[in-house]
DNA sequence: CCTACCGATCGGTAGG
DNA sequence: CCTACCGATCGGTAGG
């Protein structure tokens, strides 16, 4: 515990971090303000200006480091050599956890992601095409027809559709918990893919 | 032709309604103003404030036009008799055409409900459970084991996070189309849900 | 000279 | 249908 610094200012940096999260998540970016943020985290506005440059850095902080969490957690399941299948329940286990210990976090990504600058929005969105492409990777080995038809991110993004869609309906005091839809997500997603029927007027991939 | 009203008041409105959609889509609801919104429709803001009251009249027309919409389409599905799975697929191919057709509103009914007022945001949400109710009455039809399970609910939801979720990441110029989705998804959930196992610690349905 | 923090108020812009 | 504004509040910063 070095002299000159505050014990806790990272602690303070973290908690301020996700007061804000809540807040833009429950009244998105724009019409949150930095009185509440400041009211919520107990401090005076001067003082949370301390901690943070300004609100954009607020946003800047909570997508990238949501986003770069999911990038790592995607990662560490593709490092594990498994049969596609049992990596994709994985790659499903694994993202439904993150998601349910960072809500705020993720609504903040999906919803609040247009107020970033162009070169931040990029990065940001840069990094998530990671996490598409690491679920991808697996459609592709699970139906490699589907690859050749351009088709493995798409069905992809209708996976993540279910997985982030399940945010908005699921109440976290719910009596239907996020660990317990993370296999019927899989079941539903691996039992369907087989039945796939490619297009005869075959469409090219969007990216 | 009648005198005293302007020739075209609800076409007025109605484009009136489709730039204030395009604007709230784009930009949400709260970082949308009321100056950007009449010069898009290339009128002085005094004259926007005569054709709706205020911007929150915008916001809960915007959502109650679209709903109310999917009400019907849905209703009208139901209404033919047919297989659970031609109606699934049916039901499946309208609302995602609907959609297609309507992706501003769908944007700003799936983003910015929470800014209206609890009364209307309860009618726009009861709307939009009637909607839910439609398709859950036919997975249940599909999977009677899931209807018991209290999961139809929860299996339709995660149908509709697919379909959301089309319109954040298909681009309306991109070369994959809606309408060619809307078979790939069917047969993505058609062929899985048979495969789905009923979890054995059973949860409570949500709703 | 540093950090952590306060009460008060800045210039600019929102909806109306 | 417009110009000219309002009360309120925004994000951000001053001195101490």
């Amino acid at each position: 515990m070095s002299r000159g610094r505050s014990a806790g200012y990272d602690d303070q940096r973290g908690m301020i971090l996700a007061s804000a999260a809540h807040l833009f998540a429950k009244h998105g970016y724009t019409a949150a303000s930095m009185n509440q943020v400041a009211e919520a985290c107990g401090l005076s506005k001067a003082t949370l200006y301390h901690y943070y440059k300004d609100k954009y850095a607020l946003l800047l902080s909570i997508a990238e480091n949501h986003v770069s969490r999911l990038d790592a957690i995607v990662a560490a399941v593709l490092a594990k050599k498994q049969t596609p299948e049992r990596q994709m329940r994985a790659l499903i286990r694994s993202i439904v956890e993150e998601y349910a210990d960072a809500q705020d976090a993720h609504r903040v990504l999906t919803e609040d992601v247009k107020f970033l600058g162009p070169e931040d929005r990029e990065r940001v969105l840069g990094k998530e095409r990671e996490v598409v492409k690491g679920f991808a990777k697996v459609v592709g080995e699970l139906r490699p027809d589907m690859k050749k038809a351009a088709l493995s991110k798409p069905l992809t993004m209708l996976l993540f559709g279910m997985i982030n869609w399940m945010f908005t309906w699921m109440k976290p005091e719910g009596e239907l918990d996020y660990e317990s839809m993370a296999p019927i997500v899989a079941d539903l997603f691996l039992g369907g893919l087989p039945g796939i029927n490619v297009p005869t007027a075959s469409p090219v991939a969007t990216e």
